[in-house]
DNA sequence: TACGATAGAAGTACACCGTACGAGAAATAA
DNA sequence: TTATTTCTCGTACGGTGTACTTCTATCGTA
C-alpha cells in the first residue's frame, strides 16, 4: 500500500506524448523550458532546478484516491471536486499535477493495470494463459468502473504494454510465430474484457432491481418475478427462453458466472491448442 | 428508415418495470391512474381516454435522433439540450416522453439491438453463429458510442432478449442441452463485445493521434514513430514487443483487425465443436 | 539576513450539464 | 362554451470541468 516506486517514471515518459495532455499543461511547459535553459547554460541533464517546495499533493496520490472514490462510489462519483475534497485540497490544485480529467482517467486505468500480478511462467502455456485471464478478471471486478471507461479511452499505456510483454514471454518456446502468439494473447484479453463487461452489466441489473424493489418482502419479490416470467411466456415470442426458465435455469445467475467464464476460456484455449504446430500435452 | 412498427409496444411493456423510470415519471403515473379508473368504471382494457392532442414529439423520434447525434459526434455529445435542439423542440419537452437520460440511453441501446438482422438458420450452426457474431460486430461498429455506455447500464432489454432467442433457435436440434446452448451463445456475444471494445479503443487512439499530430507531414510522423519505437527499445523492458515491431508487425494495425477477429471466433467455435456430443461436419 | 524567483495551492467565474417545477397552449368531451 | 386532459417549454438550481488569477511557502543566492 506504500512505496510502489519500482518504476521511476522512466516508462511514464514513453507514454507522455500519447497522453491526454493538452498544450495548456503549464507544468510540463515549465519543465521543458527549464531543461532547455539549463542545456543552454551547460548544466547538463538532470533535474533542472531542485524542487523549491515540498509538494503536499502528488500525482500518484491523486490517482490513488480517484481510484478509491471510483471503487467506493462508482464511475460517476469521480469528479475533480470530490477527489479534492477527499484529499483536503482545493479543486484547482489538482490541475497542477494533472492536465485534465481525461489524463486522470488514463492514469487510473494504467495504475490498475499495474496491479496485475506477474506469476512466473510455469512451462505450461495453457495454465499460464488461464492464470493471466483469471487475474485480469478479478482485477477488473475489483475496479468495476474501469469497464465503463475503457471503451471511451485510447488503449496505450505503459503498464498495459508491460502486461502484454509478460504474457508474450509466457508463450516463448512453443514454436509459435510471433504474430500468432500476439494474436493469441490479445484474444484472451479480449475475451476477458467482454466477459467482465457482461458480468458487470448483470450486476448493474441486480443493483438496479435491489434499489428499485429492495423494500419488498421476499414473497412479494418472488411474486413479481413469477408474474414477469408469466408475461414473458404469454407473449409466445420466447419459447427457448421460456423453456430455460421452466427448467430452473437462469442465464444471468450469479452462481454460474465462474462456470460460464471458464467455459469460454477453455473453448478458446482448445482452439489455440488445435492451432499449435505440434506439441505434447 | 420510416415505419418500424412491427412491434406495437407489446414487448416494451415487459421491459418497463426494469427501465430507469423513476417514480416521478408523470406520464406513466397518469396512464396507470386512468387504467385503474377505467377498470373501476368497467370500461375494460384498451386506451383509457383517446389521446387529446396530436403529439409533435414521439419517443421513437427522440431515441432516433439521440442515436444520430451519438453516431455523428460521439457519446459525450448526447445531451438533452443538444437532442432537443436537433428536434427543434424545448429541452424539457423531451421529459414528457422519457423519464430521464438514463432511460434514453437504455432505449438507444435497445433500438440498436433491434437493428440486428435475423438471417434464416441454415442448418450449419458454425456458419450461423459466425454470421451472428459478424453482424453484431458491424452493428457495434456502426454505433461506437454503445461500447462506452454498455458497461454502465443494466442489460435486460426486449430486443436483446429477442436476439438471444433467435440465436438459441440456431442451435436447435444439435443435441445440446439447453444450458450449454445458452452458454455458447452468450460466450459468442461476450467475445464480440470484448473484441469490438478493443477495436474501438484502438480507433480512439488513432483519432487521438490524428487530432494531436494531424498537422505534421508524413515524414515528420514517421520520424516521430521511429523515435518512439527507439525509445521503447532503449528501455530494454520490452524485448518481445521490440521483436514484433522489428518484424514489421503492428499488433494494433487496422489492416489485421478482421483477421484477428476471425481468429478468435474460429478458436471459440472449434472449442464448441469439440464439446458437442457427436456430430458430423 | 534579506531578497527575488518560482513551485505549487487555491479562489473565482464561466459555460455546460440533468432536471424539478410550474405556467401555458392545444385539443377534445360535455 | 367550458372543463379537462395532453403535451410543450421557460426558468432556475445544483452539479460538472476548467481557464484565469492571485497568493504563499520555500529555495538559491548575495
Amino acid at each position: 500500500m506504500a512505496a510502489d516506486d519500482e518504476d521511476p517514471d522512466e516508462l511514464d515518459d514513453l507514454w507522455t506524448p500519447f497522453l491526454a495532455t493538452r498544450p495548456e499543461d503549464r507544468r510540463a511547459a515549465r519543465l521543458r523550458e527549464h531543461v532547455e535553459e539549463d542545456i543552454k547554460r551547460g548544466r547538463g541533464r538532470g533535474r533542472a532546478h531542485p524542487p523549491r517546495r515540498a509538494a503536499a499533493l502528488s500525482r500518484d496520490q491523486i490517482v490513488r484516491t480517484a481510484i478509491k472514490v471510483a471503487d467506493a462510489d462508482g464511475a460517476e462519483a469521480v469528479s475533480m471536486r470530490r477527489i479534492a475534497r477527499d484529499l483536503n485540497a482545493g479543486t484547482m490544485s489538482l490541475y497542477w499535477h494533472i492536465a485534465s480529467k481525461e489524463e486522470l482517467l488514463d492514469r487510473m486505468i494504467d495504475m490498475v493495470q499495474g496491479e496485475l500480478p506477474a506469476p512466473e511462467p510455469s512451462g505450461d502455456w495453457r495454465a499460464d494463459l488461464s492464470v493471466l485471464a483469471r487475474n485480469t478478471r478479478t482485477a477488473l471486478h475489483r475496479h468495476r468502473w474501469m469497464i465503463a471507461f475503457l471503451g471511451g479511452r485510447p488503449s496505450l499505456s505503459p503498464k498495459s504494454l508491460q502486461n502484454v510483454e509478460r504474457a508474450l514471454s509466457t508463450l516463448d518456446g512453443l514454436g509459435l510465430d510471433k504474430a500468432t502468439a500476439m494474436t493469441a494473447v490479445m484474444t484472451i484479453v479480449t475475451y476477458v474484457l467482454g466477459a467482465v463487461t457482461r458480468e458487470v452489466q448483470e450486476m448493474n441489473t441486480e443493483r438496479f432491481v435491489q434499489e428499485q424493489f429492495g423494500d419488498l418482502t421476499d414473497a412479494e419479490k418472488e411474486a413479481m418475478a413469477r408474474e414477469f416470467v408469466d408475461r414473458v411466456r404469454a407473449t409466445g415470442r420466447f419459447p427457448h427462453l421460456a423453456a430455460l426458465i421452466a427448467d430452473g435455469i437462469d442465464p444471468d445467475s450469479p452462481d454460474t458466472r465462474d462456470e460460464r467464464f471458464e467455459f469460454g476460456l477453455t473453448c478458446l484455449l482448445d482452439g489455440f491448442a488445435a492451432r499449435l504446430p505440434a506439441s505434447p500435452s
